[in-house]
RNA sequence: GGGCUCGUAGUGAAGAGGCCUAUCACGCCUCCCUGUCACGGAGGAGAUCGCCGGUUCGAAUCCGGUCGGGCCCGCCA
């Protein structure tokens, strides 16, 4: 009988058998302390030289050695306790010792805070796992899994799960594609979600459908997007044809999770919801951080006739001007502000414009082409006081929300205004359904191409495509945007429509979406949905800022698994069979 | 595809033209130690400073290239 490292403090005086890891020895020579580790903790082992077979081989111990011994638990005397431990009250006085398995040297330290970088970590992620702090990730992993699946179960949602070898999309992100073997040409695609089979499922009867879906794409990965494969909660309900109600459905489980799960503070009990042209004007990003305010103030009415050649010329040319207030940023340093500067010109700025307010005064290269009295709006309109300054955006209106909005979240990192106990919620409503790609020079889907028009077939008919609305939600959480949703696009006349806008004839709307067209010809219910990212709202729950931090076996930055060396050849009898050929 | 940035014993860091025959901590090896829990003590091994080239009397240090990691842009319906 086992007896696990937690429960040995129960078993005073009894006899026991502990199996772990040796997370550290201590040989006094006489009398040598091992601390066994398992998942459940760290106990002290004694050995005495009474213990004579027991107490050789324990000269032989090493760290991460894996050992089985028997021994009777013991309170310890008192001044040798040690608060510091769960198990600190006791010991184990081991009388026999077999030892398991042999570990060398390991090539990463898995104790203390001096940790190996992430690519020996990911190399040796089997030894990073063994870190408390990594075994309390999975099972918190586990645990907000299962409280996802109880929640739904308990909403009338059933579990179904759809295929892994799919087809290729011709829109979205780029594909994994894998060879036919019996059809020679011919492929199957890793699905970038199930948006097609869950949408099939509503017209197959199920009222409510949930998956913790495997997704795959292949597009270079972020600090917040994983490479190559992620988890999605994806869900969708029949009969529905307001977003409102996929929203207020599945708010409930979201706040659990923020309150009961992660123990953090919602900043809004009840869940903002803003329009995406409202969260772009007022926060320059359609997943803004409401933990903080720092909102663009426009101002391109009030400097309209001002004699600053920039400002005024930008105006004039059919653009913006906008600003930010930075509470305290007076304390920033010339050095600093040309960070944030650059910064700012990543996002396409041409530079950075400010007014230092300092001592009653107004400090600034650009203060001398103002008039007081604009000066005087400017500091009314943004609020702005002694310490803060003012930074100005002036551009066409999409790059002045673009750098503004990443100015707001890059000083909030700075001034430390993301308080990491606190959730901010928010639902991203009424997306664009087209959006003009400046590259291509032609109309695109903003979002989903799968999702209802606002206002349905007459809407689509409109002079202005880019006018046209999608019923289409996003959720954000902490900046980060953790969900997308629609009300789904189920009459086929209508897809063949908005596709048919971006050029699209009706073949090639068959034979890409053949199965949907077919099956919305034969009594779809309306239905509606969403899919979070569950990696990445995990990984914000848990404070973590590196989705890879919250997944057991990630891909590194470069797509790869270096641990277990994939993507890796193959062998050439495999490529013949799949009538396959590399060309390098 | 592009920008920024980092590569120094097994691990984490310091060194920023000569003080380097490269420093520190942890780890490793040998020996000593009967109450430690970050055990302690004595000793030891281990690094051609990612790689290639250049500048220089002299390069871990400066320059160019290259490879690898990270962050960001593009991309991610």
């Amino acid at each position: 009988m086992r007896t696990l490292v937690k429960e040995t403090t129960e078993q005073v005086d009894q006899t026991v058998t502990v199996k772990g890891w040796v997370n550290s020895r201590r040989d006094h020579g006489g009398l040598i302390f091992i601390d066994v580790r398992d998942h459940t903790g760290v106990a002290q082992l004694v050995f005495h030289p009474e213990a004579d077979e027991a107490f050789k081989l324990a000269e032989q111990l090493r760290d991460e050695f894996v050992i089985k011994v028997t021994g009777e638990v013991k309170e310890r005397d008192e001044g040798l306790k040690n608060p510091n431990i769960a198990t600190g009250e006791i010991e184990v006085v081991v009388q026999e010792l077999v030892v398991l398995n042999r570990s060398e040297a390991l090539p990463i330290q898995i104790q203390g805070e001096a940790m190996a970088n992430e690519d020996l970590r990911l190399r040796y992620r089997y030894l990073d796992l063994r870190r408390p702090k990594m075994q309390d990730m999975l099972k918190r992993r586990a645990g907000c899994f299962r409280e996802i699946r109880s929640f739904l179960e308990t909403h009338d949602f059933i579990e179904v799960t759809t295929p892994i070898l799919a087809n290729s999309s011709p829109e979205g992100a780029r594909d994994f594609l894998i060879p036919s073997r019996i059809h020679p040409g011919k492929f199957y695609a890793l699905p970038q979600a199930p948006q097609q089979f869950k949408q099939l499922l509503m017209v197959g009867g199920v009222p409510r459908y949930y998956q913790l879906a495997a997704c795959f794409r292949d597009e270079d990965p972020r600090a917040d997007r994983l490479y190559g494969e992620f988890y999605q909660l994806d869900l969708e309900m029949s009969f529905v044809d307001d977003g409102e109600e996929v929203r207020s459905t599945i708010e409930p489980l979201i706040k659990q999770l923020v309150t009961d799960f992660a123990g953090k503070k919602l900043l809004n009990e009840d869940i903002p919801r803003i329009s995406y042209k409202d969260a772009m004007e007022r926060f320059g990003s359609d997943k803004p951080d409401l933990r903080f305010g720092m909102e663009l103030v426009e101002l391109s009415d009030e400097l309209a006739n001002t004699e600053f050649g920039v400002f005024a010329n930008t105006i004039k040319g059919g653009g913006c001007v906008k600003a930010i207030c930075v509470k305290g940023a007076s304390s920033l340093s010339r050095s600093q502000i040309d960070q944030f500067t650059e910064v700012a010109k990543v996002e396409g700025a041409g530079g950075l414009a400010y007014l230092t307010f300092e001592a009653g005064e107004i400090k600034s290269p650009i203060a001398k082409f103002l008039k007081p009295e604009e000066l005087k709006t400017i500091q009314e309109k943004t609020a702005a006081s002694d310490g803060d300054i003012v930074f100005f955006g002036a551009d066409k209106r999409l790059v002045v929300n673009k750098v503004l909005g990443r100015l707001r979240s890059e000083f909030a990192k700075h001034f430390n205004l993301k308080d990491p106990n606190v959730i901010a919620l928010a639902w991203i409503v009424d997306f664009p359904f087209y959006e003009w790609d400046d590259k291509a020079n032609k109309l695109d889907f903003g979002h989903n191409p799968f999702s209802m028009p606002k206002g349905g077939v007459e809407a689509l008919e409109a002079e202005d495509k880019l006018n046209i609305v999608a019923d289409q939600y996003d959720m954000v959480m902490n900046g980060y945007e953790i969900c997308s949703g629609a009300v789904r696009n189920h009459n086929p006349d209508v897809m063949y429509q908005v596709f048919g806008a971006l050029g699209y004839d009706r073949e090639y709307v068959y034979a890409k979406f053949g199965a949907m067209i077919n099956a919305f010809k034969y009594g779809a219910p309306p239905h509606a949905g969403c899919a979070f990212g569950i990696d990445r709202m995990f990984m914000e729950l848990v404070g973590e800022d590196n989705i890879r931090e919250v997944v057991a076996f990630p891909k590194n930055g470069s797509g790869v698994d270096t641990m277990m060396n994939s993507p890796s050849n193959v062998e050439d009898v495999q490529l013949k069979e799949l009538n396959i050929k590399a060309t390098n």
